[in-house]
DNA sequence: ACCTGAACACCGTTCAAGT
DNA sequence: ACCTGAACACCGTTCAAGT
């Protein structure tokens, strides 16, 4: 994703709109009303422009999107106080980068991404292989554990909002509902004990107590 | 999702398409094209009906694609042998599912559902749930667990397979093969230590490993 | 170099009508 | 009860032309 860099001094018409107004705007578009709303023809328009002086200031709508998380990443995650202790010092900073990407809805769809890399976002993943490192685990080994956290963490957040979103959207959930009510007690004798506790259950927040159980395990191993 | 149910007696039309048709033909079209291709127009065509015709059968795309997953969970996740130690239990019966969804790489769209709800899928839960309460923890904590391997393995293969996706796209993966050729040795170091293994890293299969962390940690607490 | 207009090749879904 | 045709209200992107 090169950078439009600095003013150029080369011939031509002069940009009318930039790659930083282009975010803002879908930012604001996507603020408002949610990932779905951003489309190119409506950014455009907002932006008080035609759909293809877009593709003048970036690839396509993924890269846009890939953009809007890192633009994302750098303006939330501010980096807190980190303790020294180097397994509270992960935990520390992967519910950071957790509670930021929560607290975003629309993040699921770019998070699928293979990472995080926004150099404010970077940061984040330093302490943690960092704090694996220090724990004892080979600087392979904690990449490793690394990637094992990030799965955890964006899986936690995928499905969880995906969750929230369905609930939303009324009567998809009671799908599950039905389901729980009509299981088989001989076969399925463990959920149906818990099948009336299960919404309950999974809507509280675990993922704290998850992801130290996570950590724990993976310095177990050395 | 209400089953279409027994041979209706009623009068009216008789069915040209059943429910049945419609989701064999979907299954064909994403096993063909990706999920992608799947459209509500073109799934008519092909099933030799148009368009409307389909929402007779289903509410709207969204539980066509959910009927799917169900279909392909009951099609894929044949039952093992599990074992009788119920921490090995666990982690067979985490991997069976793994397994089966990773290798269907459509899947991830939906998967974000908030859960899987087949009944044959449902048989894995109530094997994990019930290894985790053999040994030893409450049900409720139970439950709290397998929806952390069910986070951790949601992610893995969400995040996996976006990252193949994404590398079969070509140069977009050199986005991070450039962010981690200039990585400020000073800020980030071990970032910077590990940046020439982190592809090949990466691309190892380590969901076994994670697995057996988390599930460690999670039976440390009790 | 940057922007525009028109067009291409699509979408999911609603609505009113037919059998 | 089930299906059809036409239409609505959109998409992302390409291409050729303008300034």
């Amino acid at each position: 994703m090169p950078q439009p860099s600095a003013p150029r001094k080369t011939l031509g018409r002069p940009p009318r709109i930039s790659r930083e107004e282009i975010i803002e705007t879908a930012r604001r578009i996507v603020d408002e009303g949610g990932v779905g709303k951003l489309t190119m023809r409506r950014l455009a328009t907002e932006v008080g422009s035609t759909p293809m002086a877009l593709y003048h200031h970036v690839r396509d709508k993924e890269e846009l999107l890939v953009l809007l998380l890192d633009d994302y990443a750098d303006r939330n995650l501010r980096r807190p106080e980190l303790p020294a202790d180097p397994r509270e010092r992960i935990l520390v900073a992967a519910t950071a980068v957790h509670d930021a990407l929560a607290a975003c809805p629309w993040i699921v769809e770019v998070l699928t991404a293979d990472d995080l890399m926004s150099t404010n976002a970077l940061w984040f993943v330093e302490q943690i292989v960092d704090g694996l490192i220090e724990c004892g685990l080979s600087p392979d080994r904690a990449v490793h554990a690394y990637r094992a956290v990030w799965y955890y963490t964006a899986g936690e957040i995928v499905v969880r909002t995906t969750a929230a979103r369905r609930r939303a959207d009324d009567e998809r959930a009671t799908y599950r509902e039905q389901v729980f009510a009509d299981l088989d007690t001989r076969e399925l004798p463990r959920l149906a004990q818990v099948a009336g506790r299960w919404a309950p259950l999974t809507a509280e927040d675990t993922y704290p107590n998850g992801l130290r159980a996570l950590v724990d395990g993976l310095l177990l191993s050395r």
